[in-house]
RNA sequence: GAGCCGGUAGCUCAGUCGGUAGAGCAACGGCCUUUUAAGCCGUGGGUCCCGGGUUCGAUCCCCGGCCGGCUCACCA
């Protein structure tokens, strides 16, 4: 029997539970209950949130000091029991003793807390008179919840417990008296922290101010038959955390934030090229010929028709095609696959949006491309300012512009003469400058290299590098004014390069004889050359307007607006090795 | 792919200069009708990642492997 669950010694008791309660005719799965509100939407009836930099000065009695990550987190309780949280880095707190704090008044997690709070001396408010005008009286309103149990606390004839769903957690009590005698042994009997739980009650606040149901009547709805992860740490294993997300889901909010801001950031991206007439295509993710980017692609077998497929690495030349069908304005959102390393920025699928516009170059892109981060960065993180990693970026346009080969100038003093037509001179540079396999690489790739190593990492703030290399950019249309040079650019951020766009090139002849360098890179020991495409170059015999188009990496964009430093932080089911080798 | 670091109870961690291990939470049994990291009393729980070697004896030392993290290389 025990066989049929995936369990440890521990469980055991859980198993029993769940056999007891089938041989009482008591379905552990049920199919259904009936919810009324979400709890996220539940508190935000009844809470509001208190005005940004809002500072209060509150008096009280220190009922518990704990521990945090930075800092410690007291609770704060007046006379009459009415407690609230305060967040302060103080030293030599002590429990019992009272306290004079000045911080900020914000909601953490639906509690109204003090942040930065610091101890002081004043004229002070009573911290029932705060909470009172933020978190009002629910009025003993009937509700109907689900969740998952995610803390409870049996005190002999009521329970306390707390309930999570997505959008928040609530906190649940039950008496005996109210639920009656049967009942309340049965919750004390077979409800376990971590089962999923319907709830019907009323709302009312209780002495400390806490928003509570006080349950009139319950439901199991799935047992739940392993324990939780510790309640005050969380998860912090990351194996488990990225093997078993829904773990990190359950324990950790963070994880629940970061990837709310990423489905919000998706479905803004959405909105925003809908509202300007893109239209959102589907190009195919297995293709007979890899291209469209410089990078090594899966493999893959199709049996029936006896022959190799390569997962895309982008859909750039899917796209193009739509434009010379007559589709102005397209745009993809969806998955690359390259075959390279993984780590802390790659992931081997990654996300991103692409998206092209016939009758435009790329200078209408890059006013377009700082409008789009406006709108995404406001309607995710509500400002153009965001703090990564320690350093406020702003995103208000527009945007720094600084041409390639300039900035190249400005790093190792070499103007664009030397990089192009001085190939000895460039492997000595890069020499210089320890690039690996300096003595291998290809011209374009040395170029590549020397920018990489010298410009990249003082990107910080959001620039666009323009007018690159022709040699680096076999898809890009020639600058109308230097015939070395193409018409594109690069949005970096952070030291990562967020996007990247030019006006198309749409040349039949040119794109072939630019396809005709790429396989000599390739013979010449570049494996991330790109392929040649016949039918691409048929498909721009027939005319492809003038077009201008750009690719987004969604992972990164997530990463700067969470101020997170992996992507297996912003996806949710990141790489891993089996775990398992059956 | 290379180098460095790590893997101890379900979770978060401590520990053993080589004598087979502890805490808190969680679990189990009690007490407790406004608690909230609830509290109090009691109990159980470990192939110390796997395999081999050295040793009287290995969770600890050595070798190999698996998985993960970081750095580097490739890439976005």
């Amino acid at each position: 029997m025990k066989k049929l669950y995936n369990s440890f010694p521990m469980e055991e008791a859980r198993i029993r539970k769940l056999e007891a309660l089938r041989e009482r005719g008591i379905n552990p799965y049920p199919y259904k209950f009936e919810v009324t509100d979400a709890i996220g939407n539940i508190r935000k009836e009844f809470e509001t949130d208190p005005p940004e930099g809002l500072r209060v000065r509150v008096r009280g009695k220190a009922k518990r000091v704990s521990r945090t990550e930075e800092g410690y987190m007291v609770r704060l309780s007046d006379e009459e029991n009415v407690e609230i949280l305060v967040f302060t880095k103080e030293e030599g707190l002590k429990p019992g003793e009272e306290y004079t704090f000045t911080g900020f008044l914000v909601r953490v997690e639906g509690k109204l807390s003090l942040k930065e709070a610091e101890l002081s001396e004043g004229e002070v408010q009573s911290i029932r008179e705060i909470k009172e005008k933020y978190d009002k009286d629910p009025n003993r309103k009937r509700v109907s919840l689900g969740g998952r149990l995610v803390a409870l606390r049996s005190m002999g004839k009521a329970i306390f417990g707390h309930i999570q769903d997505l959008t928040g957690k609530i906190q649940i009590y039950l008496r005996k008296d109210i639920v009656g005698e049967e009942n309340f042994s049965f919750f004390n009997e077979f409800i376990d922290l971590g089962d999923i739980i319907g709830v019907r009650g009323e709302l009312f606040r209780t002495n400390t101010g806490e928003l509570t149901l006080e349950v009139q009547s319950f439901k199991l709805l799935a047992k739940c038959l392993h324990p939780l992860p510790e309640k005050w740490h969380g998860l912090k294993d990351v194996e488990v955390r990225y093997r078993q997300r829904y773990l990190d889901l359950i324990a950790n909010p963070e994880a629940r934030r970061t990837f709310l801001l990423r489905s919000r950031l998706i479905s803004e991206l959405r909105r925003f090229f809908d509202e300007r007439g893109f239209v959102e295509v589907e190009t195919p993710i297995l293709q007979t010929v890899a291209s469209g980017a410089n990078a090594k692609p899966f493999v893959t077998y199709h049996n029936y028709l006896e022959m190799n497929l390569y997962l895309r690495i982008a859909p750039e030349l899917y796209l193009k095609r739509l434009i010379v069908g007559g589709f102005p304005r397209v745009y993809e959102l969806g998955r690359n696959f390259r075959n390279e390393g993984v780590d802390r920025t790659h992931n081997p699928e990654f996300t991103m949006v692409e998206f092209y516009t016939a009758y435009w170059d790329y200078n209408d892109l890059m006013r377009f491309t700082e409008e789009l981060f406006a709108h995404i960065l406001e309607k995710t993180v509500g400002s153009l300012k965001i703090n990564y990693e320690g350093k406020e970026l702003d995103f208000t346009p527009p945007f720094r512009k600084v041409r390639y080969f300039e900035l190249l100038k400005e790093k190792t003093g070499k103007d664009k003469d030397f990089f192009l037509r001085d190939l000895e001179g460039l492997r000595k540079l890069a020499k210089e400058l320890e690039i690996n396999n300096y003595d291998k690489l290809t011209h374009a790739k040395l170029i590549d290299k020397v920018f990489e190593k010298v410009a990249e990492g003082d990107l910080i703030q959001p620039t666009f590098v323009i007018d690159f290399p022709k040699l680096l950019s076999p898809l890009a249309k020639t600058h109308r004014e230097d015939p070395d040079l193409v018409e594109r650019f690069e949005l970096i951020v952070a030291s990562y390069e967020l996007a990247n766009a030019y006006t198309e090139l749409n040349d039949p002849a040119d794109q072939k004889k630019r396809f005709i360098e790429q396989i000599k890179e390739k013979e010449m020991g570049d494996e991330e050359a790109m392929d040649m495409d016949e039918d691409f170059i048929r498909a721009l015999e027939y005319g492809m307007p003038p077009t201008a188009g750009e690719g987004i990496g969604i992972d990164r964009l997530v990463m700067l607006l969470s101020n997170t430093d992996t992507i297996r932080d912003v996806i949710l089911f990141p790489h891993m090795r089996p775990q398992w080798s059956d």
